[in-house]
Order: C-alpha cells, then structure tokens, then sequence
DNA sequence: AGCCGGGAAAACATCGGATGTCTGAACCCA
DNA sequence: TGGGTTCAGACATCCGATGTTTTCCCGGCT
C-alpha cells in the first residue's frame, strides 16, 4: 500500500473510530503527518484526495476541517462516472436516474411538504411565463427544471438518494439533453409532464406520481436516443 | 481554483477531448507538469486523486495509466459513502440497496444466460451442504451470498446499475450486517429466498424475479431494524 | 536459434526544506 | 470604545536529492 493510500486510510479509520467528527478541525499538517508516520507531502498527497472527495475541506491560511460527511456531498465527485461512462451511451445512465427519480416521486408523495409544493408550483409557473414571451430564456428554464426535480429528490427524505440523483441529472447530462429537446419545442411537453408530476404529489398518490414521473423521463431517452452521437467540447477552461 | 484542481480538470478534460484514451499511457510526470503549467509535486497531488477515484492507475517503475473507465472501478470509492453514511443510521442506504437490485433482479430474468444460471445454482448448492455440517463457514456463505448477488447484477446489463450495487451492497455493508443476521439461524431462510430468486431467474419472469428479491431484501431489513444502534465498542480515544 | 540472467536506464515514490500567500486575531492608537 | 494595523499560524507551491521498482536490452549459455 502506498503511503498515500496509508494516509487516506488513516484519516478514514480515525473518523470512522470517532477520534475526529465532521466538523472537526484536523491538527496542523506537520503533527498530522508525524502521527501517521509519513512526511508532509505524503501527507498532502492523501489530504489532496480526501478533499477531492469531499470528506475534508482544506482551507488556505485557515486549516483542514471534516465536512458534514451527508451523502449529497460525498456522491458528488461521481459527476466523473457520468461524465465518462455517458461519452458514448448515455442510455444506461439514463436508465439508472429513471429508476432513482420514479422511487423518489413515489416517496416525495406521502412525505413532501405544502410548502415546498408551492414552491414547486411557483417554479412551474415561472416557466410557463418565461415560455410566453418571445425571446426564451433557456439557461432560466434548464435551471428550473433542475430545481423542481431536486424539490422532489429532496422531500423523498433520504440523503442517500438525493445524492446519487444529484449526481445522475446534474448539469452534465442536462446540457446535453438540452439542445435536442428545445430546438424541436418539446418545452411543452416537458412543461405538460411537469405539471401532471406535481398534480400528482398534490394528491399525495404515490403510484400516480411514480408513473408521471416514469413518463416524463421515458420521453426524455427517447429525445435522447434520435440523435446520434453530440460530441461538444465545453471547456470549464481553468483559467491562467 | 486551486493548482490540484486545475490538474484533476485538465486530465479531465484531455480524456473527454479524445486526447488519451482508456489504457494509454501517460506522458512522464516532468512533461506532464509541464504541459498543464504546474510543479511536479503539484501534478503528482492531482494525480493521487485521480488515482483514489479510480480513473489513473500509477505503476511506480513504470508509468501513469488510463483506467478502462468502466462504471464498477470509477463508482468503487463510493464505498466511503456507505462506510460514513451508514454508521449510525444504514436504512436509507439499504431503501437505496433494495431499488437498485430488484430492478436488477427484474432486467436479469430477460437476459442473464444459461451458463450463468447454472454457476448461481451451483453456489447456492454449496451453501446447501455448508449449511449443513457442524462447523459453518460463514465467511464462505457470506461470499457465495455476495457472488450470488452479483451475478444477477452484472446480468441486468448495465454497468451504471453494477457499479452502483457493488457498491452499496459491499464486504462493508455485509459484514455489519452479517452478525445479526446467522446468529438467529436466518441462514435457512436467506437459503430459501435465494432458491426462490433463483427459480424465478430460471422462469425468465421479470415481476416474479422482481418480487422475490424484493421480499428478500426486506427481510434483510427488518433483520436490520431489530437490533438498536450497534455501538461498536472500540474505546482508542486517542488524544495526542 | 532460442532461452536465460544480469545490469543499465527509465519512471515513479518519498522526503526535507524554502518561500509565497491567505486568514484570523491580537494589538495598538485615536 | 471602535477601528485600523500588524503579526503569527497554516496551507500552497516549488525545488532538488535520493530511494525503489519495473522494464528492457544485451551478452552469454544451451
């Protein structure tokens, strides 16, 4: 084992022992690294992992901290496996997120709040005003359909499925989808399925919802699978 | 954005452009540090993690390789996930554990192959006879109980849903599980559930298949609910 | 001709130190 | 007492040196 894994290990075996608890500051990098037996690179080498993926936040001139360690944070970085595996066939991701959002309507019906179906409501129609006027604001209309998946995610009241649903329809595949669905108008369509999501959780049916919710994102493989094979280059093109 | 960050994008970002592909091998540090702007220590933290997640793989005396990128080997560090998650409260991970093997077990009865239905009834026959001698091997039943489970999985034919419930359904998740479980004598029932998967894989009916691991893994569950809060009692609070 | 072992070279692994930069808080002055 | 300033602490980055492992070539042997 090399000695970064050592260090990664070390910290995980710490916290999940409870000598450290999210929030917790670690001890400066020197004393770290001498606790561990290794030297002060080694040591941030395995700090530089842990902080990819999100179980310490490193802040310059402040110190390292455990996060909160929930599940939405820790999933994060699979972004990367979305963004791989999905280069040439997004389908099986795709049928991944169907299975997780259809479970987390199904949940969100008997568990969402009134308030976050206002919320809800307020975003659809914000969309459909924004759908009305001529020059459409797409980038404000990705947003708000990311926003009322996430309300739903969110009130299925598991972290663990939240997570892997944020990770599954983030931006990444969205933006791909994006371009397909509005040039042929199917805005609303989606708009349509949206509002049946949320007619559904309104009456707290949880079958009804799972089933609005399935149909909603069978119509969105099948915009997926008509075109081929996008190959975009977006650069998050780090800067200088 | 931090000089490791900027790495770990940039790699990113080269094998999302084509410019190296899953195997190749990567230019030596020095170049590569040069080419991306940074120090060698700085690449070499980026490459760690890189490294951790499972998307480079280093060969010391040898050379920095791409991963095949396939979805199990990069969703595999979403062990910590459930290492961290599942602490102090693993419901919501096995609610998750549930959705993602009964849709495995549904895809599986339409497409999993003779061959593997007979290696699945081989080890369930194994655990048979282990079952029925004095001294058993629960360390192998665990395994055959694991393999079991995979073999379904990795015929659902979607590598997303693989990696996925490697993950979650692990050694880890198992093992914490385990001790409750055979101590009851539960290992007959957990027999009886497998069979039933089983026969219903080899109907080639998806619902029957679907149902009967879903009956499974509730029984996990409830196996799961009866014991309280499991305070290991490892008591190393060290304090340096 | 084919096989095998040794040694050189390449490449990563690890380390220690030096310097830059940012943050937070104590401190001083009005 | 309030506000600005300074200072110590901590991470960020880079550099150079040395150890370790693997690969690969080359010479000798069968």
């Amino acid at each position: 084992m090399s000695r970064t894994d050592e260090v990664v290990n070390g910290i995980k075996r710490m916290i999940l022992e409870g000598t450290f608890k999210p929030g917790d500051r670690l001890p400066i990098e020197k004393d770290l690294a001498e606790s561990l037996g290794v030297s002060r690179g080694s040591l941030r080498e395995g700090m530089s992992a842990l902080s990819i993926l999100g179980i310490v936040n490193i802040r310059q001139g402040d110190g390292t901290y455990i996060t909160n360690l929930d599940a939405p944070q820790l999933l994060a970085p699979m972004g990367f496996v979305v963004d791989f595996q999905g280069q040439g066939d997004p389908r099986h991701i795709h049928t991944v997120r169907r299975l997780l959002e259809c479970e987390a309507a199904r949940l969100a019906a008997t568990r969402i709040t009134d308030e976050a179906l206002a919320q809800a409501g307020e975003l659809l129609d914000e969309a459909a005003r924004i759908a009305g006027r001529s020059p459409q604001d797409h980038e404000r209309i990705m947003e708000i359909d990311i926003a009322f998946h996430r309300i739903i995610a969110v009130h299925a009241d598991n972290p663990v499925l939240v997570g892997l649903i944020e990770a599954f329809a983030g931006r990444t595949l969205r933006g791909r989808l994006w371009r397909s669905l509005h040039e042929e108008g199917a805005d609303r369509r989606t708009h349509d399925e949206h509002v049946a999501i949320l007619k559904a959780l309104v009456a707290r049916d949880p079958e009804r919802a799972r089933t609005r919710m399935a149909n909603h994102l069978i119509g969105v493989e099948e915009s997926l699978q008509e075109l081929p094979d996008d190959a975009d280059t977006n650069g998050e093109a780090a800067g200088p």
